[in-house]
RNA sequence: CGGGAAGUGGCUCAACUUGGUAGAGCAUUUGGUUUGGGACCAAGGGGUUGCAGGUUCAAAUCCUGUCUUCCCGACCA
């Protein structure tokens, strides 16, 4: 592509609207362009490099014998109410009428329209396994658009499915998936962690996301460097100890005034906040529950919501609260309340403690858990950095991750749901083993921009870089490099190289910048030493490039490709 | 949905506090000088100041409403 007569456009500075860097990076580089709040086109540049990740991603999914396929957007609401997901999805689901008030939405994930294709070939056990796929656009009214292209309402995920006859050949269609997964990341170039997640709103019996490292990811990483231990930390148990003091003192009532936060109450008192007790009250299905955690610590949400066999829980509001404890909300203590208080495995270790007295402006110090009832012990807090590697006792370390990709064991539930089952040996209708696979492309190419760039712009990975070679002509009036990088452009183009060539009549500093910032991974510049038929390559990464005859840079490149 | 910030030419911003009818840099057009890391000189073009009301002789500026975007939180297969 000769970019003279291309679109082609580029920004100098930042934009106003985007925070993140690779967002910033992205419409700098002219590879997208924001349409409304996490809806973006994506201009022909971008669009090249997401073809790019696409086709990773498909010749991966084709080498292991998935097939692809398309599904429709546009579908009608019917589809999820009778998969029960139409309540779970709630606003997240875009959803319409047409011209007859029939109601439509816009797909927010496909589950469903896969297990009705696979009905009509799944019959028999002979049938399976069965593995499909599809590029597809996805819809979810996301209540917060985020960084870009890595949280936004309309996005190309590659999702797949299998279907096995039981939960062995699940296993293996698994990690089938599971490693196709891996060569793609890796061939990507991309810093990636693999970690045990929550099952969720899919439900299912296994869940692990492929996670890009990242200072900017939404998800918090728990790892072990000894034993290799990874989980998301919305998952991640807390291991916990045993060890407890005597319960020596008894409870006694001290004035805090004012004192509402931990911070204040522990700091009031001179105490360790680690000797304090907070008690929040939640609400599940209508329920409340006090809940009680050492003070510097926080309620993991889906540990509880487990923990109590519900879909979600939520923080009880301020008014709730006084109600239940009779005080002001930062007062709440377990000893005389009459909601079941449930214990946190670190706080069941713990003795003469400060807690909330449920009076106004009062705590308790040296109150122990024999003061009142206990409705349960369990883990129910977010493990910190402090704790240790649940395996093996190993110091954890934490990171931040971008979700790209996540790969489910589901099990029978979508095809008890939707009915599909097959005869199996012995003349038995059974349900078909599940597992579903997707990764968001978009977010690999926002991941990898985060992970992969400098002060001057995006450093692409040969794998995904929008063109093989960006060339650059210094001087598009100087005959003889005119010509020298017009026979290397129609070259290289025959060897079948994709080729940017810069062959615009602007001054030699404005196509520098521009390489830099649009990142192809590989250039080549023909300038002053065309005389003597020597250009210069370089790859973006590196500072200094290298003198070549065309010649042996031809052979340079057939080397690095094979 | 709660909290915060911001909407002024294609992009980044100034003028707003203290009302007087919009300005700079970049981009763009023309001419000239330049030509290996975002050049310089000269001359142009381009804006109902997000939108709608209100106050006023007069509104980018003050008031009210509304829309949009970003950030923090809530939420998130």
């Amino acid at each position: 592509m000769k970019l003279s007569n291309s679109y082609f456009t580029t920004l100098k500075e930042n934009v106003k609207d985007e925070e993140s860097v690779s967002a910033n990076l992205l419409v700098r580089a002219g590879m997208i362009k924001k349409s409304s709040s996490g809806i973006y086109t994506f201009l022909p540049l971008g669009l090249k490099t997401l073809r790019k990740i696409e086709n990773i991603v498909r010749e991966e999914m084709n080498k292991i014998d998935s097939q692809e396929l398309v599904m429709p957007s546009l579908l009608p609401e019917e589809v999820y109410i009778q998969s029960g997901r139409r309540e779970i999805f709630g606003h997240d689901m875009f959803t319409l009428k047409d011209r007859f008030n029939r109601n439509y939405a816009l797909g927010p994930t496909h589950e469903e329209l896969f297990v009705e294709v696979a009905k009509d070939v799944i019959k028999s056990y002979k049938d399976m396994p069965i593995s499909l796929y599809q590029m597809a656009t996805k819809y979810r009214d996301e209540p917060r658009s985020r960084y870009g292209l890595i949280r936004t309402r309309e996005f190309v995920m590659k999702d797949a499915y299998t279907f096995d006859k039981d939960l062995e050949g699940l296993d293996k269609s698994y990690a089938l998936m599971f490693q196709a997964y891996k060569n793609i990341f890796d061939r990507v170039g991309l810093n990636y962690k693999i970690v045990k997640a929550s099952t969720g709103a899919m439900g299912g019996l296994l869940s692990e996301e492929f996670q890009a490292v990242c200072d900017i990811g939404e998800d918090v990483l728990v790892l072990c460097d000894s034993c290799g231990f990874a989980s998301n930390i919305e998952i991640c148990e807390c291991k916990q100890g045993e060890v407890k003091c005597e319960e020596i003192k008894q409870k006694e009532l001290v004035s805090t005034p004012h004192m509402k936060t931990i911070e204040e109450v522990s700091a009031y008192l001179k105490v360790d906040v680690k000797t304090t007790v907070k008690t929040l009250i939640y609400k599940a299905n209508d329920k409340y529950y006090a809940c009680l955690i050492r003070g510097d610590r926080e309620v993991n949400e889906l540990k509880l919501a487990t923990l109590l066999g519900v879909n979600e829980v939520e923080l009880a509001l301020p008014e709730e609260d006084s109600k239940i404890t009779g005080a002001e909300v930062g007062f709440a203590g377990p000893i005389g309340l009459n909601i079941p208080v449930i214990v946190d495995l670190e706080v069941n270790t713990m003795s003469n403690f400060v807690v909330g007295a449920n009076k106004t402006d009062y705590h308790f110090i040296n109150a122990n858990l024999s003061d009142f009832d206990i409705y349960k012990i369990s883990d129910i807090r977010n493990v910190c950095e402090d704790d240790c590697c649940p395996e093996c006792g190993f110091k954890l370390t934490f990171k931040k991750g971008i979700e790209v990709g996540n790969t489910f064991k589901l099990g029978t539930k979508y095809c008890e749901s939707l009915n599909l089952q097959y005869s199996d040996q012995d003349n038995t209708l059974k349900y078909p083993y599940m597992g579903c696979y997707g990764i968001g492309i978009a977010r690999v190419l926002s991941a990898f921009i985060e992970q992969n760039h400098d002060e001057y712009g995006i450093i692409f990975s040969d794998s995904i870089s929008p063109y093989d070679i960006h060339l650059i002509v210094v001087n598009n009036k100087d005959e003889v490099q005119m010509k020298l990088a017009n026979s290397i452009y129609e070259s290289l183009l025959s060897k079948g190289y994709d080729v940017l060539f810069d062959d615009r009549d602007v001054r030699a500093g404005i196509k520098f910048s521009d390489a830099d910032l649009i990142g192809i991974s590989k250039r080549i510049t023909v300038g002053r030493d065309a005389v003597n038929n020597e250009v210069e390559y370089k790859n973006r990464k590196d500072f200094e490039s290298q003198k070549y005859s065309f010649d042996q840079l031809l052979d340079l490149l057939s080397e690095k490709t094979n």
